[in-house]
DNA sequence: TCCTAATGTAAGCAATGCTCACATTGGTTG
DNA sequence: CAACCAATGTGAGCATTGCTTACATTAGGA
């Protein structure tokens, strides 16, 4: 290890990402400072410029690093040549699993802070293919099985479902949750009761659109 | 209608609330400037801190309005004495158009800028009130239908799919959205497909916490 | 009618995002 | 090996922001 020439902290950038997922963690993105990032980081207040032009594009190479994780952690179960409804039930899980390691990334990712992804075409194309994995399961699960619904249908429910409860999870106060009350229970509930409303439920709100 | 003193605005906490709105709407919370709300409404920068201690608690304001409103459209369809399969129908369609029709206090009320609402009573009060409804119809449709799974287990379940659709809606670029792609279509799935699928993904997800 | 609380104003402070001109490097090339 | 250049860091400074403090104006009940 060579003296630190003091001049030049070397991996400036992977550092300030770090730290603002810190900082984000333990304050909030409204209060999130540039300025606090450098301190923190022993390095003047203007530093963190020369690696992004501006504030919103720090945060935007988080969610790229966010989305490009969620397509590695995808990618495992749609490789393994597993019966469908195992890869299915891995997705699902993988996605609600990288919601609660990343919360501040998943944050990021689907929440409005960001605004349009238009701007920042990396991020668009990051998000893109992390989406594109669950179309692609989807569509090798339906070739093999003959599924009759469209693709993006299913991928639609499937999705909103899953990201639900994930977001549910971050977001909502602990008291009022009642997502992870009783997994057993609730895979009793699904085989015996459930089925009847839940696509009551689906047919109410896409009927309606 | 009297000639306006100039001094003491008279609604200024109302019409601060609605700039809020448009603002964010425009810029993103992000750049939401009280200073700016002062200009737009015509009175002097510090004069909006006489109606909110401070920016958070203003925009906490408006999370409860909108908490308020949810919990107000809610109410219609649990009197009404209807069949329970509408009531759940009605109930669900209403939480998704309510965050189209409010993105933004949708947005404060379940995303993370608001961070914890122990540091706003009102706020977490409101929540509450609006929480409840869900379980109270899900009560409701129990004892009517003697479901054998517990009401905070199909509770969670139903909210977790209806938030995602919701959140879907507001925060992907509608080029990666496929909720809303074919109503009618989807209706199909369900009855045909999807019932396999989902039941699998549920109990993945809920068994691996 | 007066007096007090509610509501508005004016001036000012510390912090922030960001720009600009300049300093210091490390790596490539002659 | 030297010299140069692009990358990366520094420092001063500007406009803007959230918020405080001290003061002005008003509305409305005693």
């Amino acid at each position: 290890m060579k003296t630190r020439s003091k001049y030049h902290h070397g991996e400036l950038r992977k550092v300030l990402l770090a730290l603002a997922v810190q900082q984000i963690a333990a304050v909030g993105i409204e209060k999130l400072s540039i300025r606090e990032l450098a301190r923190q980081a022993r390095v003047s207040a203007t530093a963190p410029f020369r690696h992004f032009p501006d504030k919103l594009t720090l945060l935007a190479a988080l969610a790229i690093d966010g989305f490009t994780e969620l397509a590695y952690r995808m990618q495992s179960p749609a490789q393994t040549k597993q019966d469908w409804e195992s890869q299915f039930l891995q997705l699902g899980s993988t996605y609600v699993q990288f919601a609660e390691d990343h919360p501040v990334h998943y944050q990021l990712m689907f929440g409005a802070v960001l605004g349009d992804f238009s701007k920042f075409p990396e991020l668009q194309q990051a998000a893109s293919n992390a989406y594109s994995m669950l179309d692609k399961l989807l569509a090798a699960i339906k070739y093999e099985e003959r599924l009759r619904a469209e693709v993006s249908v299913l991928g639609g429910l499937v999705w909103s479902t899953v990201h639900g409860m994930a977001s549910l999870k971050l977001n909502v106060p602990p008291a009022e949750q009642s997502v992870d009350a009783a997994p057993r229970q609730a895979v009793k509930a699904l085989t015996q009761d459930l089925h009847g409303p839940l696509q009551m439920l689906y047919r109410g709100i896409l009927a309606s659109g």
